[in-house]
DNA sequence: GGCTCATATGTGTATTTACGCATATTAAGG
DNA sequence: CCTTAATATGCGTAAATACACATATGAGCC
């Protein structure tokens, strides 16, 4: 029997993280680390973020539990819990680069 | 040799994705559709969404790609491509259910 | 051609939000 | 204790956007 609905996902709390996540540099930040901390410093000077704007979106990204901060010294180191999340972001867009291509105004041919 | 940076995903389109799949009613549309392709009106019906809004929400599916529309007289059927997207959300929110337990204002303990 | 149904589009609005500036907090060093 | 460095927070603002209302387009029917 063919289901029209054939993968269910919570709605609540996947949009909160797609939120988040679909915030560039928000992304560029998340991208950027690893399973190393690095200080809020290091992530300023590789994204070239203002220090307020890097505060701010590690805030965002650390209350939703998708990166942790740990204290050393006046220092705050930030890292990923683990790399599942990049492993699933670079599965979308791998999904993406194979299935959308480059999207015009009108949308994909209809067929 | 370690990498501090396992993953690497392009930022540019994908933020654009998702932000297209972070509005919960976008989401809703989607994660409602199968290959199977139904009216406009049947995810109106099915989403309790105002006519206006429905449309409004599928225009941005469309033109992104995730979604395609094919006319049959005067209705206009709508649904996915392939439900890969879906898998990945499902995936997505796998993943958030083991890793990210009820995010609370403090964040998950520093560890 | 006029009528009606299905869907799209234009306009206005209220809410959200990313960002910078200024300031507060917390830690190390003299 | 005062200074300096690292990070966070309060406030104001400009831009994005989800939504409703009204209207336009387009197909089928008499």
């Amino acid at each position: 029997m063919k289901n029209t609905t054939p993968h269910r996902v919570p709605v609540k709390g996947l949009t909160t993280v797609l939120k988040i996540l679909s915030e560039p540099n928000r992304l560029r930040i998340l991208n950027g680390m690893g399973l190393e901390c690095v200080p809020v410093s290091a992530i300023i000077a590789k994204t070239g973020l203002s220090q307020t704007n890097v505060s701010f979106h590690l805030r965002i990204l650390r209350e939703a539990g998708l990166v942790k901060g740990e204290k050393r010294g006046a220092f705050i180191y930030y890292c990923l819990y683990d790399t599942g999340l990049l492993e699933i972001l670079a599965n979308l867009a791998d999904w993406l680069a194979s299935n959308v291509p480059t999207p015009n105004p009108a949308g994909p041919p209809h067929g």
